[in-house]
This record gives structure tokens, C-alpha cells and sequence, in this order.
DNA sequence: TATATTTGCTTAAACGTTTAAGCAAAAGTA
DNA sequence: TACTTTTGCTTAAACGTTTAAGCAAATATA
């Protein structure tokens, strides 16, 4: 009892000419005459015919679908950042399919098995903060489809790439909270073998280094950057002989749970201490007090994301080589770091 | 230059077969030997085969793709709803595509038919703010695919739907407020023509007369739940002559734009204000107050909708019924209503 | 032993589209 | 007029799978 669809070939067999010609008349084909594609349109509006995509895709070996994984859509980082690349790509008739890592390696890996198994075009991922071996984005090359990472990435790919300087965010940072008055900076970082954790932390480092300011082990510590371990390793810090005057935190999210803590205890940001986020997450302007933190550009990086993989299946070598694009991060002022 | 991918019939080659009969072996074909099974399997392994998802849809008739378009997977109840959507799915061997309306009609059309277009076995949605005109969701309908909807349903398509009961969660809250000692209880509710909101809406009048508490117009308004409108309305009930001394406000979002403003002004929740929320957002328990607000169950309304369209395509009639999961919502009491 | 059933495969068509190749008719050129 | 080119289609194969139908050989049944 099932309705069939209509196909090419009852509007071939409406107007006594070939599913083939029919093909062509709604691909606007040069060899048609407009009289036949129109009333080929016609017919075809009439019927609703609507094209049966899996077998255009089969027939032309590509499906039009671009697959994204993203650590969680609830951040608002990549929640930006994925409605930017849809928008860029639903544009060139593409249409995206999203996953989630959850920061979970094994989901990750089931992803990309799932993305690839649906046949997508290519795939524009950041990785979970668990991932290290680098074998299953190696099958996604090997695939031949190109792979632009963004965010979370990892040079040893070598693929596209768009993301922000983290190192100079962490520099910018620090020197802001050296021109408010602060002596001892401590870091939570993410973890280091995440290459942009990794390069806040240098940048943190070098920061350090370079206005000749204390740099003790104990002011630097890895975290997952979740609000509870957050607040975890904030109180790690405060119970130190030597407590920090400032605190630089690699996550907005892990930022919110040092606040807390911070609060609980009857410290005063940003008197007491000053308080840095990453990520400009929309709450950071809503808690009390608003927390200083570094816009990654999330719109832009989508928008980037999708153009490199456009690129990337117009030039149609399977070759990829390592091409990155860094934005200029930007910090944005609040209250946490305002000293008086 | 392109790998050539295995197929069926390299596989069939090598062993000297059909590939009718690769295709049997690799589904488990009760009319195929365990030994030509074992051998296929061998093979297709050392071959690296990988099936074709698209000639297998095209021939089958069914992508093994579910659409699911929520209004944004930036809020944390959509996102854990998808999660556990796919949760559900996956295992059953179907993949899911994420679309978002933005709360935009038009956006959420596209989607449709972006998703029809990429010929999904059925969708699962949750409608935009703005969405009144049913016609794109008959228009699924009419493909003959399922069709569930979730928390922003409407009872005139005649489908799946799953939600929580919106009326007796106001109702709840009210009582609650109540209990406080709240006298004049405003309600900063949703637009009156999605389902939810309206419910909402008539739980809060509803309790008001049943508890013989004033109900006036002024303390009852529409928003568009975001945080700046929250704001916004909260400003409105402050300037009224006589203010409310608690507010019941039907999103979080909203509900956090609304204390901000209230924070700024001096008033202080909850010893002058209550306020309570819905949805449970998990900033509802980080920001301070701590605000108390609705579980609305996530989880399960993910699980509860994957199943139902389960349910859906293994019935194989066409015809959709109305047929509705209702799960009963959970207050979460915090800070913002414990007056003292 | 003769017949029926089961086993294990093969053949061929189908899903709906695209496209290379081909061909007759019309139009253009010398 | 005789040739070439262009126009406007058709034919047929292909994409990679699944599956209905069929068939010979092996096994079971009477």
C-alpha cells in the first residue's frame, strides 16, 4: 500500500522520450532543447517528483555528505562552529552529518567507522581530548576524502588545519595579568599531549619567563578542564604554602568551577585573586563576576573549515599535505581580572 | 589514481564464486555452507572490504539514516536528548543526522527537505519557536516515513510524540512557590501557540485560582524565552505598581537573564524574589543563587523517542496515529526559592 | 528403489540515476 | 551540391548491492 515515488522514468514514459534525456533536461544539459526541459520541469513538478539521491550518489561515486565530529555539540564553541560549516556547505549542496566523541576515544573511532560506512565525502572533525593514536583519522586519509581538522588537531596528520595561536593567547594572557599587579600566576592547563594545551602551557611558560615572574611546578597543573576538576585542582592551588595571586585556567568550563570553589571559600575574585578563562563561552559574561577569557573566533574557524574542504575535493588529488590556518585569538576583559 | 575499493565481486572472484552468493555468506544466509562462509569472511578481511552503504539503501529501499532536527544543540537538553537517541539507534545499525532550525520556520523547512532529499528512514524533531504552518511536517508524513516529535510537538499531525506534562509541572511549581510563601507569583511564559508554552501557561493559571491567589494579567506575559527577553520581561514586572514576589519563568535561559537583572538592581533572590525556572540547564546549579527549575528527563525522552521510531518501522502500515508518551517532570528545589 | 526434500549454490534482474557512445536529422559551409 | 558540424535525442552500460527464481547434487523419506 506503500506510495511509489516517482523517478525518471515516469516522467520519461509522460513525455515518450528517455529516462536519459529526462536526466539531462533537469541537469540543464546543452544538448537539450528548452522546449523538451520544459515540459520536462513541468512534468516533473506535476508528478512531485523529487530525485532519489542514493542513486545519484552511487552512480557518481559521491554522496554529498560531509561527516563532522566534535568532542560534545553542547559547547557553545563547537555548537558555532558546526552551524557556520553547514551553512558554507548546504551552499555547494552539501549536507553535513554530525557525530559526537563525548571525549571518548572508542566513540570517536565508532564515528568515524560510521561516517565513512555512510560514504561521506570527507570529514572535518576535532578530536576528543583522549585521543593519541592517530591510526583511525589515518584510515580517513587512506580513504582518500579529505580531512580537515580544526580546534584539536595534530600536525603528525598532516591535513588541513584551522585553529587559533594558542601560544599567543596564553602569552596575551599572562601579560594582561601582570599589568594588573599580579606576581604569581598559576596555570591549569589541559593535558599536554593535546597540542594546543600543549601550546598554551608553553606560552604560559615563556610568558613567565620573559617578565623574570616565579615559575614553580606546583603553580602549573594538568587537568580534563570539567567544571569539577576545575574546582579540583583550584583547591590544590589555594592549599599550597604559597597560594597564587591569578590564576590562568585553559577552559572556560574548568574556569566556572575555580570560580565557584573560589566563592565558596570567601575569596575574592577579583581582589584576591584573578581569574582567567579560555573559550568565551556565552556564560562567562553571565556569572558574577564575569570571567576574562579569549574569543576563539568559533564562526570563522566553521566558516574556514568548510572552505578548506571545498578546496580540498575541487583540486582532486589524493595527496593532502599539512596546511594550517591560525587565527589571532582575542581577549576579552571582564571583571574577574579587574584588580582594583 | 584513486584506490579502487573492494567490492562484492572481488571477493566473489577470488574465491571462485557469485557474488550472490559473497552477499549471502557475509549476511549469514542460513542456504550458504560454513565453510564458503568462513572462507568469504576471510577474504573480505584480507581485502580490507568495506560494504557500500549506498548501493545496499538504493536496492534495499532504506538508508539505515535518521533525521533529527532540534531547535539548537547548544542547549544541554537537546544535546543529551541526541545522545541518547543515537545511543538507542546505533545499535540497531541506524546513524543519525543532527540539523538545527535555530528556531528559524525556514531554516527548519530546508532541514526537512535537506533530510528527505537525503532519504532517512524517518525524522525525529523537536519544532521551532516560530513553526505554526504544519505543511513540511505532513509533507514527511506523505513520504510514508516516521515521524516523532519531542517536547515541541503538536497534536494536530497525528504522530509519535513524547514529552513531559508541562501542565502539571506549572502546577508544581506554583504549589511550591506557594509553600515559600509567595503571594503574588508572576510567570514569564513561552509563546501561547506552541503546545508546551500554552500548557505551561494554563498549569500556572490553573494552580493560581485553585489556591485563590490573585490573578492578574500584568503578572503573566509571553517571551521568546531567550536570556536577553528574560531580562527584558523581568524589567517589565518590576515596573509594575505592585510586583510580583515570585516569578516562574518557562526556560532557564530566560530565567538566568531575569536574576542577572535582578542581582543588578539590588533585589535579592530569593529574600525578595523567588524565582524559579524550567529545564534544568546545568548553569541552573552554578550560578548563585542556585536556581531551582524542572528535570525534564532528557535521557529518557532520547531513549523513549529512538524506541518509538523503532516501534514505527517494524510496523510496517504507513498510517500514523497520535500516540503520546507523557513522563512526569521533577523539581529540582535550590537556592532561588528558599526563602527564609 | 523411487520420490520428496534440503542444501548450496548460480543466474539475472532490480534499485534510480548518470554518462559515454552513437546516430539521424537539421543546419551550416564551401 | 556535397560535405562538415551541430543539435537533440536514444541506447546501453554502469555504480554495488540484494533477492527472487531456478537448478543440480546431496540427503531424507516411504
Amino acid at each position: 500500500m506503500k506510495k511509489k515515488r516517482t523517478t525518471i522514468k515516469d516522467i520519461a514514459t509522460v513525455l515518450n522520450i528517455s529516462p536519459a534525456a529526462v536526466s539531462k533536461a533537469l541537469h540543464d544539459d546543452s544538448r537539450i532543447s528548452t522546449k523538451t526541459k520544459d515540459a520536462v520541469k513541468r512534468v516533473a513538478k506535476e508528478l512531485n517528483y523529487q530525485p532519489n539521491h542514493l542513486a545519484s550518489a552511487l552512480r557518481k561515486g559521491k554522496s554529498n555528505l560531509v561527516g563532522v565530529i566534535v568532542p560534545r555539540t553542547s559547547s557553545n564553541f563547537f555548537s558555532s562552529v558546526i552551524q557556520n560549516i553547514e551553512e558554507v556547505l548546504n551552499k555547494e549542496g552539501y549536507n553535513i552529518i554530525i557525530t559526537q566523541s563525548n571525549e571518548s576515544f572508542k566513540k570517536e573511532c565508532r564515528n568515524i567507522d560510521t561516517l565513512l560506512f555512510t560514504q561521506v565525502d570527507g570529514i572535518i572533525a576535532s578530536m576528543a581530548n583522549e585521543t593519541v593514536d592517530l591510526s583511525y583519522y589515518e584510515k580517513i586519509k587512506s580513504k582518500g576524502i579529505p580531512l580537515v581538522l580544526f580546534d584539536r588537531g595534530e600536525n603528525d596528520l598532516n591535513v588541513d588545519y584551522i585553529g587559533i595561536n594558542d601560544y599567543d593567547s596564553s602569552f596575551m594572557i599572562v601579560e594582561h595579568l601582570i599589568s594588573k599587579g599580579c606576581k604569581r600566576i598559576a596555570h591549569i592547563g589541559g593535558f599536554r599531549h593535546t597540542r594546543i594545551f600543549n601550546n598554551r602551557i608553553r606560552g604560559y611558560i615563556d610568558a613567565i619567563h620573559a617578565h623574570n615572574l616565579p615559575h614553580e611546578d606546583a603553580l602549573l597543573v594538568e587537568s580534563s578542564l570539567t567544571l569539577e576538576d576545575g574546582r579540583l585542582k583550584m583547591q590544590e592551588l589555594l592549599a599550597l604554602e604559597n597560594p597564587p595571586d591569578a590564576v590562568y585556567i585553559a577552559g572556560d568550563y574548568a574556569a566556572l568551577g575555580a570560580l565557584q570553589l573560589l566563592k565558596e571559600q570567601g575569596i575574592s575574585v577579583p581582589n584576591d585573586i584573578c581569574l582567567v578563562g579560555f573559550g568565551n563561552e556565552p556564560f562567562t559574561s553571565l556569572v558574577t563576576p564575569t570571567i576574562t577569557s579569549i574569543n576563539q573566533h568559533s564562526a570563522q574557524i566553521g566558516q574556514l573549515a568548510a572552505e578548506t574542504f571545498l578546496k580540498r575535493v575541487k583540486m582532486d588529488t589524493v595527496k593532502q599535505t599539512l596546511n594550517k590556518i591560525i587565527l589571532d585569538a582575542e581577549l576579552i576583559e571582564r571583571d574577574s581580572s579587574q584588580k582594583k
